[in-house]
DNA sequence: TCGTTAATTAACGGATGCGTTAAACATAGA
DNA sequence: TCTATGTTTAACGCATCCGTTAATTAACGA
C-alpha cells in the first residue's frame, strides 16, 4: 500500500542515507559514485536509494556518457511542508494558545453529548 | 535501523491512516475507538498505529477508566519542518534563484577541478 | 576491438511493517 | 462477583525495505 503521494514522499525521507543524499544534492548535482562516497554501503544500494528518491519526485536524473547525474527537485518537500503547515498553529509561538484549548474542550464536550 | 529521531518521525508520517489520526487529533483529544471509527481496519491495527505515533512523540496518551485518550504533540512536526526548512530556498518564491544557480555551477566546477 | 569505468539489474536473505483473528487484560457497574 | 466495554497483546501471514555479491549493460577511449 502507501501509494498516495505524501506517503511516498515521507517514506523516502524516512531513511538517513536518502536524506544525506538530498543534503549533498543541495550543494549541486552529483553522479552516483560521488553520492555514494560518504556512505559505507555498496553502489547498488545507493542506486536503489536514488530510484526511491526519483520515484518520490525528490530528484531528477540525466545521463551524460556513462555518468548519471542527479539533481535536487524540491517540489515534494514543498508539498510535505504544506501538509505540516496545517499543524503549525499547534506549535507556533505566535499562535493564540487559548483558542486551541477552547477548541479541544469544545470537541470533548461534543463527544460527551452524543 | 532507522533509529534516528527524524527517521522515526518521517516513517510515522508515511502512513495515511496515521496522518488521518493526527488530523483527527488536531480537532481535539480522542479515544482509541473514536480514532478507529473512520477507518475500515481492526482495532488492534489502530492500536499499533497509535503506538508508532507515540514512539515518534507525535501523540501523548493518558488513561481514564478503561478509555485511553490520545492528544496531539506537535513537537516532532516542528522538528521535521525545521529539517525541510534547509531546502526552502530551493522552492521559495522569494528566493533569489540566481544565487542557487551560481551555487550549483560552483559545486560542479569544484568537482571537475579535482 | 578490447579493456576500463560507471551504473544498473538479478538473485538472495533477513528485518520490519501492516493487516488479520483470537485471547488476555483493565475497569466500570449491576 | 459476574458481565459488558475498551483496549492491548499474541501469533501468524504476506509484502516491502534494505543490504549484500555477482552478473550485466552502456559508453569512453587506447
Amino acid at each position: 500500500m502507501a501509494e498516495d503521494r505524501l506517503s511516498v514522499i515521507f517514506a523516502a525521507l524516512a531513511d538517513p542515507t536518502r536524506r544525506g543524499i538530498l543534503a549533498r544534492l543541495a550543494e549541486g548535482d552529483a553522479t552516483v559514485s560521488e553520492l555514494a562516497e560518504p556512505f559505507a554501503i555498496s553502489l547498488p544500494a545507493i542506486s536503489r536509494h536514488l530510484k526511491v528518491l526519483e520515484h518520490a519526485g525528490l530528484i531528477t536524473r540525466s545521463r551524460s556518457a556513462q555518468w548519471r547525474s542527479s539533481s535536487l527537485n524540491p517540489e515534494p518537500l514543498r508539498e510535505a511542508t504544506a501538509w505540516m503547515e496545517r499543524y503549525r498553529q499547534f506549535w507556533d509561538a505566535n499562535f493564540d494558545r487559548l483558542d486551541a484549548h477552547l477548541r479541544r474542550i469544545q470537541a470533548q464536550t461534543e463527544r460527551k453529548d452524543r
